[in-house]
DNA sequence: ACTGCGCCTTGACCTGGGTCAAGGACGACC
DNA sequence: GGTCGTCCTTGACCCAGGTCAAGGCGCAGT
């Protein structure tokens, strides 16, 4: 038991590496952050990567930890989020599987990490480490470039992401959000199915779960669409968006 | 006159190459962009490089314009920016001579701008093909590292930058940004020289003038700080930010 | 010297969205 | 089947900051 806890506290962790026959080495591989490195490359990585689970609410990493590994998330769900000093948290970013997070602090000149990760549900994840992955990436020009688009591309939605925010009220930013999140559509109808707890929602798009709350009943009201638990029918894409 | 209009127009453009001589040429070899290159790498890229210049108030490029040049900024003053689809501007970052802007959408895969760039004062840059920088960039550990982390730290900005709209009101970014501007302090006192108009601080801080000269009002009032023209004297350190 | 034009300040008013408080709906566990 | 906890909704109220309108100040051009 009090193994078990002392584990639990650190998020369970396997350091047994992976076999070159799991499914979890050949999805790692097929990871554009991977595939671009030699066969040996790859396999001297996976060597140091281990393999870590976290239960619902456990918290990866603090924002301002000392940064030494990267993540690629297997199964289940991360968030990142700043926590103001006052308590309240802001989600920057969900994470879900299939992806890597916190790559980009490999080459920041401080390596801590700018942000808080904490499991939204039970996951299990691949602990990479920062400094060997970097040593390789630096013998690789083509994992060098997946890597600096990669991040470009991360800056490039923290751009569009401030813009929302200072340019768009709650209404559009609800909208877009809505728009992201399409899973079918035809004609000026859609269909939408939102994966997360309401209250996560809200914090991404920065407003309270009141408030999203409202905006909801607001659109309801208005005809342009129709919620049925986590599914949401639109009814005119063109009404979603009033003033654009 | 019409040919001098017509130059005007897209900022003014003088191709012929820097001498390996020129203050300027000195310069930008020993931007952290260019200083992990070989002499002969850069020498051909400079061959590439181009002049231009541009009068206050024009715009050197457009958000979503195709983008094939990066830029460093000699002389003057650039702004990057947002315009909502309403028309209101937010401003994304102010850049100051001696530094290079535009350089991370080189490896994005969408080649667009992401901001539009206008001169907040005459200025005079060099415009870097990116293509040729790329290619460099592609043969050279040395410099691509340079750039992930240069690129890295733009993003770790606009990750602050996230937490400063979103947890932090008014006051507070107010009282951050004088922070990151004083001159010169001393125990608990401090000199802060403000560089730019207040309606492009506000910009950057995502407020209307108003209020700026609102905030700062208050702060005189509660005999925190006094202002002479653009220079802030601030007596109190402690209780410019009152709620950390 | 006069006029015009940026740029800033001030006041009066308005409103989007936050806060507080009170439930309702649903599932999990005893 | 209760009862507790979590998540969501709703209503009433409030306030930071935006908007609108009216000057003030400095300086460039004539």
């Amino acid at each position: 038991m009090d193994a078990q806890e002392a584990m639990r506290g650190a998020g369970m962790l396997d350091s047994s590496c992976m076999d070159a026959d799991s499914p979890l080495y050949a999805t790692l591989r097929r990871h554009y952050l991977f595939s671009g490195l030699e066969q040996d490359d790859f396999d001297t990585l996976v060597a140091v990567v281990a393999a870590k689970s976290l239960a619902k609410g456990e918290v990866l990493f603090h924002r301002g930890d000392e940064a030494n590994y990267f993540y690629f998330l297997d199964v289940g769900l991360v968030e990142l989020n700043l926590v103001a000093p006052t308590g309240e948290k802001k989600v920057l970013e969900v994470v879900s599987p299939g992806r890597t997070f916190a790559e980009a602090i490999a080459f920041m000149q401080e390596q801590k990490y700018p942000v808080t990760a904490e499991a939204l549900a039970d996951s299990t994840l691949c602990q990479i480490p920062i400094r060997s992955y970097v040593d390789l990436v630096y013998a690789n020009p083509d994992a060098c470039m997946r890597l600096l688009s990669d991040v470009c591309r991360h800056l490039h939605a923290r751009v569009r992401e401030i813009e929302n925010l200072t340019v768009q009220n709650a209404r559009s930013r609800l909208s877009s959000y809505l728009l992201d999140h399409v899973v079918e559509t035809s004609d000026d109808e859609a269909t939408i199915r939102l994966e997360l707890p309401r209250h996560v929602i809200a914090s991404r798009l920065s407003i309270q779960p009141e408030t999203l709350s409202r905006l909801l009943r607001n659109m309801v009201d208005e005809g342009v669409l129709t919620i049925e638990d986590r599914v949401i029918f639109v009814h005119s894409l063109a009404r979603l968006r009033p003033y654009d």
